[in-house]
RNA sequence: GCGAGAGUGGCGGAACUGGAAGACGCACUGGACUUAGGAUCCAGCCCGCGAAAGCGGAUAGGGGUUCAACUCCCCUCUCUCGCACCA
C-alpha cells in the first residue's frame, strides 16, 4: 500500500487542472444536446454556509452527470449583489455597501472554488454592476411604455423617530428593531409592476409544468387565488352614491343585513365626516392600523367595528343596511367592502352578535332547522333557500347561477372573477439597490429617462445613517437633473428596485454574460440555452421569487427578447440544513466548541441539547464548511450532504456522519490501492466467458449498482440511495475472496467492478475518484468519460423470494427460479410445510397471488 | 390565523406503483490484527417473552377502507416553509 488518501493535495491538483484545462466552460453546439442546470445564485452575505454548501453540491452532481452523459452543460454562477445586508454594514460599521460586497464576492469566491463545482466561471455576473443592472432599467422603461410599471399609493412601515421606512423584518412585535419606537403605517407614491396583467397565464401555465414538485404550484395556485363570484352594487340609502363588493356567495344576498368596509379604506373617513361619530371613527381606523394583519384575519381574534351612521340598501329586498368599519375586512382584496350575511358567515356572526344586528336565515338546515333568534354560530353547510323570493325552494349551490344573472338584470350586479395576486411593489426607499430610471419634472410631470442615457448609475458617495427618507435623495448631484422633455429643473426618482427584480431575470443573462449591446441578451444565444432545464433551491421561494421569474419571462417574451414561455422546465426543492442547539442557562446559545463533556467551558453549568433547528449565526448552531474541508476535504463534504438526507428533505447536520462519510472514501481508496498492480493493465471483463461463484456474484451486482444508481441520479435525485448502492458493492468487493494464483478472468471482474466504482461516484466526489481513474490508467479525464450502461442480463436475478402469507401474516418464503411459471409458484406455496401447518384444516376463503412477489391464503378464523 | 409540506429503531435514513418494515451509514457490543489504536478488517444490533425454534408488538396518536396500509380516507398532536420590504 504505497499511498495514503491525501484529500487536500488531490484536491487543489485537479481544481487547478480543470481551470487550466477550461473543462467546464461551454458554448453553443449545435451537434449536441443542451443542458441548462442552475442554482439559486448566493447573496454574497460574506461566508458560504452548509445551505449553500447542499445547494450547490447536488446541483453539481447533476451537471457532472449530464456532462458524462454527453449533454453540452451550461452550469453558471454569480452573485445576488445588492440587498439590505450591504447597507446594514455601511450604517453599523461605515464600509460602502460596494467595497462590503466585492469584498464578500471574493472570499465566498474563493470558497466556492474549494469544493470543486464544475461551474463555467467565464460567465460569473454580479447584479449590483451597471454591465448587469442597465438592461434591467431598459426593461423597466419598456414596461412603463406598455402600462407594465405604473405609480400609485402603497403603505410601508415607518419608524417616526427615525424618520425611516423600515422592511418587515426590521419591525419586531410592532417596534422599530433600531429604536424601539412604534411603527405606523405611512402612504408613499411607489413603483408598481402589472403582474395582474399576466395572472391569467401564470395561474394556466401551473397545469402545464410537470417538472415541478406539485405543492409547489399548489402554493402558486392558492397565492394566485383566483375566484368566481359577482359584483354586487348597493345603493346608499340617502345619496346617489353606490357601495360595491366582491362576493363569492351571492346566494345569501337575501340575508345580508349589514355592510362591513376595511378599516384602513378611504370611505369610512369619507362616509364619518362631519358626524358626531367622526373621532371614534378616527380612533378606531388609528388602533386597526397597528393590528397585525395576520392577526387580524384569523378566526379566534376579536371582530372589532365602529358604526360609520351611514346606510345603505340591500340590492333585493332595499332593507336599510346599516354601514360599519371593521377590523377583519382587508382593503386589498375585492373592493375592500363586504356585505355581511350573519346566518351564513362566522365572522359575520360573531360581529351581529356583538353589536346586536338583524340576522335573517336564507339558508335552512334540512335535517335541523334553523331559527335565527336561537342560532349559536353561523350555518355554513348547503341546504335550501328561504326568505329569498322567487328562489326559496332551491339548493344553495344551484342557484348561484340563476341569483348571478338575476342580478345582472335588474342592473345590481355582473359576474367577474377576483384574483388574491396584487401588483408587485418594486418600490424601495433604500440606497443598495437599481436607481428606477424615471424622472419628475415640475411642468411635465413623470419622464423617462431617454433610452441612450442609460445607465443611470447608483452613486458610490453616499453617506448612510439609517434615518430619514431614501438616502438618495440627499445626493444633489444625483437628484437634480434637467427635464429630457422641456430641459427645465427636474428631480429623479430616488427609489431603488426591489431585489427580486434582478432575481427575476438573471438565469437569461446567464446565456450571454457579457453581451454589451441592446437589450442585454443575445437573442441566439437565449435561444439556444433556455429553458433552464434543471433549476435547484431552498422551497422557501416557492412562491414570490419562482412566480416573479415565470412573470418577468412571459413579459420578455412579448418583448421580443425571449423565445420561452416558462424560464424553468424543472424545478427541484430541496429542505433546510438544520443542527441541534446548545444552551446554557447563564451564557445562553453556545457554540459547539463552548460545551465539553456536556458542561459549559466558561460555568461549568450543565449545558441543555435543544431541539434541531435550522443552521443561523444566533442559534450559534452553524458549521462553518471551511473547516469540513480543511479537516477532511471538500469530497467527504459533498459526500456527506448528499448522504444524510434526501434533496427535498431537511437535513440535520452531524459530526459523527461526516466521520462516517470521510471513512467510505478511505475504504474505496484502500481497496483500489489492494488491486492497483493487479489491474493496472487489464480490461475490463468483456461477457464472453461463462463466470461462476464470487466473481459471477461480484459482476450481477456491479450491473445492478449501475442501474440503481443511474436510476436514482437520473429520475429521482435520490443521491442518498445512489451512495448506498456503491457502499454496497464496495462491500462485496471486499467480501470477494482472492484466488490463491493469478487469475486473468477473476482479475477482469475486478478491474470492472473498480472501474465502475469510480465512475459511479464521479460526480459525487470528483476529485478522489478522478485522482484513482488515472491511476487505474483512465485515459481520458473522468470528467469527460461517459456514463457506464448495464447489462440488464447480468444484472438480473436468477432466484427470486416469494414471500407466503396467511391473513396477511408472513408466515414461509420460499425461493424459485425466476423463470418459474405462476401457477407452478403457486403450488409451491400453498404446499409449503410450515403453510400447511399453520392452515391446518381451517376453511381457506380466498388464495391472493402477486406475480413473483406474494402469496396470501385467507383462511377462516 | 390562512396556504403548503413533514413525522419510520438510540440517531440519519430505506421501502419507487397498496404486497417481506428497518437497505446503507452512524452509535453501541464482541472478535481479529497490532508495540499501540480513537486506524483497519470481520461479526452482532427494532422492542417484549423465550435457551432456541418461535410467538406477539411496532412506521407521531386515534379511527376507517382492504385479503393486505409507512403508503389511501377522516380526526387530533408536533415540527418546517411561505404570507407580498430578509434573500
Amino acid at each position: 500500500m504505497q499511498r495514503k488518501y491525501n484529500p487536500s493535495k488531490i484536491e487543489e491538483k485537479w481544481q487547478k487542472l480543470w481551470e487550466r484545462e477550461q473543462t467546464f466552460a461551454v458554448d453553443e453546439d449545435g451537434t449536441k444536446k443542451k443542458y441548462y442546470l442552475l442554482e439559486m445564485f448566493p447573496y454574497p452575505s460574506g461566508r458560504i454556509h452548509m445551505g449553500h454548501v447542499r445547494n450547490y453540491t447536488i446541483g453539481d452532481v447533476v451537471a457532472r452527470y449530464k456532462k458524462m452523459r454527453g449533454y453540452n452543460v451550461l452550469h453558471p454562477i454569480g452573485w445576488d449583489s445588492f440587498g439590505m445586508p450591504a447597507e446594514n454594514a455601511a450604517i453599523q460599521h461605515g464600509i460602502p455597501p460596494a467595497k462590503w460586497t466585492n469584498e464578500n464576492i471574493d472570499s465566498m469566491k474563493k470558497q466556492l472554488k474549494r469544493m470543486g463545482f464544475s461551474y463555467d466561471w467565464n460567465r460569473e455576473l454580479s447584479t449590483c454592476e451597471p454591465a448587469y443592472y442597465r438592461w434591467e432599467q431598459l426593461f423597466f422603461l419598456w414596461m412603463y411604455e406598455k402600462g407594465l410599471a405604473y405609480k400609485k399609493g402603497g403603505s410601508v412601515n415607518w419608524c417616526p423617530a427615525c424618520k425611516t421606512v423600515l422592511a418587515n423584518e426590521q419591525v419586531e412585535a410592532g417596534l422599530c428593531w433600531r429604536c424601539g419606537s412604534e411603527v405606523t403605517e405611512q402612504y408613499f407614491d411607489q413603483w408598481f409592476f402589472r403582474i395582474t396583467a399576466y395572472v391569467e397565464e401564470l395561474l394556466d401555465y401551473c397545469d402545464k409544468l410537470p417538472g415541478w414538485p406539485e405543492r409547489v404550484l399548489t402554493m402558486q395556485r392558492n397565492w394566485i387565488g383566483k375566484s368566481h363570484g359577482c359584483e354586487l352594487v348597493f345603493p346608499m340609502a340617502d345619496s346617489d352614491d353606490v357601495i360595491k363588493v366582491f362576493t363569492t356567495r351571492q346566494d345569501t344576498i337575501f340575508g345580508a343585513t349589514f355592510m362591513l368596509i376595511a378599516a384602513e379604506h378611504p370611505l369610512v373617513m369619507k362616509l364619518a365626516a362631519g358626524k358626531s361619530v367622526e373621532q371614534d371613527v378616527r380612533d378606531f381606523v388609528e388602533r386597526v392600523k397597528k393590528q397585525d394583519r395576520m392577526m387580524r384575519t384569523s378566526d379566534y381574534y376579536e371582530k372589532e367595528g365602529v358604526f360609520l351612521d351611514a346606510y345603505c340598501l340591500n340590492p333585493v329586498t332595499n332593507k336599510r343596511m346599516p354601514i360599519y368599519a371593521a377590523n377583519f375586512v382587508l382593503a386589498d382584496y375585492g373592493t375592500g367592502c363586504v356585505m355581511a350575511v350573519p346566518t351564513h358567515d362566522q365572522r359575520d356572526f360573531e360581529f351581529a352578535e356583538k353589536y346586536g344586528l338583524q340576522k335573517i336565515v336564507v339558508i335552512q338546515n334540512p335535517e335541523n332547522p334553523l331559527d335565527a333568534a336561537t342560532m349559536t354560530e353561523a350555518y355554513v353547510d348547503e341546504g335550501i333557500l328561504v326568505n329569498s323570493g322567487r328562489f326559496d325552494g332551491m339548493k344553495n349551490l344551484q342557484a348561484l347561477e340563476d341569483i348571478a344573472e338575476y342580478l345582472e338584470s335588474i342592473g345590481r350586479g355582473r359576474k367577474t372573477i377576483e384574483y388574491r395576486l396584487r401588483d408587485w411593489g418594486i418600490s424601495r426607499q433604500r440606497y443598495w439597490g437599481a436607481p428606477i430610471p424615471m424622472i419628475t419634472c415640475e411642468k411635465c410631470g413623470v419622464v423617462p429617462v431617454p433610452e441612450a442615457d442609460l445607465p443611470v448609475i447608483l452613486p458610490t458617495d453616499v453617506a448612510l445613517t439609517g434615518e430619514g427618507e431614501s438616502p438618495l435623495a440627499r445626493v444633489a448631484s444625483f437628484v437634480n437633473v434637467s427635464c429630457p422633455n422641456c430641459g427645465g429643473p427636474a428631480r429623479r426618482e430616488t427609489d431603488t428596485m426591489d431585489t427580486f427584480v434582478e432575481s427575476s431575470w438573471y438565469f437569461a443573462r446567464f446565456c450571454s454574460a457579457h453581451h454589451d449591446s441592446k437589450p442585454g441578451l443575445d437573442r441566439q444565444k437565449v435561444d439556444y440555452w433556455l429553458p433552464v432545464d434543471q433549476y435547484i433551491g431552498g422551497i422557501e421561494h416557492a412562491i414570490m421569487h419562482l412566480l416573479y421569474a415565470r412573470f418577468y419571462t412571459k413579459m420578455l417574451r412579448d418583448f421580443g427578447v425571449l423565445g420561452v414561455d416558462e424560464p424553468f422546465t424543472n424545478l427541484l426543492t430541496q429542505g433546510m440544513v438544520c443542527k441541534e442547539t446548545a444552551r446554557c442557562r447563564e451564557h445562553g446559545y453556545l457554540f459547539p466548541e463552548e460545551v465539553r463533556n456536556g458542561k459549559c467551558v466558561r460555568c461549568d453549568r450543565e449545558v441543555t441539547i435543544g431541539k434541531t433547528e435550522k443552521m443561523s449565526k444566533s442559534l450559534k448552531n452553524v458549521v462553518d464548511p471551511n473547516y469540513i474541508i480543511d479537516e477532511y476535504g471538500a469530497d467527504t463534504a459533498r459526500m456527506f450532504c448528499l448522504f444524510a438526507a434526501p434533496p427535498e428533505r431537511d437535513l440535520e447536520w452531524s459530526d459523527q456522519g461526516v466521520d462516517g462519510s470521510f471513512r467510505f472514501l478511505g475504504r474505496v481508496w484502500r481497496i483500489v490501492m489492494e488491486y492497483l498492480d493487479d489491474i493496472q493493465n487489464v480490461a475490463p471483463f468483456d461477457g464472453r466467458e461463462e463466470l461462476d461463484g464470487d466473481i459471477k456474484i461480484l459482476r450481477k451486482k456491479t450491473h445492478q449498482t449501475i442501474k440503481k444508481v443511474t436510476i436514482d441520479i437520473e429520475e429521482r435525485f435520490h443521491f442518498n440511495t445512489a451512495i448506498s448502492a456503491v457502499m454496497e458493492l464496495v462491500n462485496a468487493l471486499y467480501q470477494t475472496r482472492r484466488p490463491e494464483a493469478e487469475d486473468a478472468k477473476f482479475l477482469s471482474v475486478i478491474r470492472e467492478t473498480v472501474e465502475n466504482v469510480i465512475i459511479l461516484l464521479a460526480p459525487i466526489v470528483p476529485h478522489i475518484t478522478e485522482e484513482l481513474w488515472g491511476m487505474i490508467g483512465g485515459k481520458q479525464r473522468l470528467s469527460e468519460a461517459p456514463w457506464p450502461s448495464f447489462d440488464a442480463t447480468v444484472a438480473a436475478e436468477e432466484e427470486i423470494t416469494i414471500v407466503v402469507q396467511v391473513n396477511g401474516k408472513v408466515r414461509s418464503r420460499i425461493q424459485v427460479a425466476a423463470s418459474e411459471s405462476d401457477e407452478t409458484i403457486k403450488g409451491l406455496a400453498l404446499n409449503d410445510q410450515k403453510i400447511r401447518q399453520f392452515v391446518g384444516d381451517r376453511q381457506v376463503i380466498k388464495e391472493i397471488y402477486v406475480p413473483k412477489k406474494l402469496v396470501n391464503i385467507v383462511v377462516k378464523q
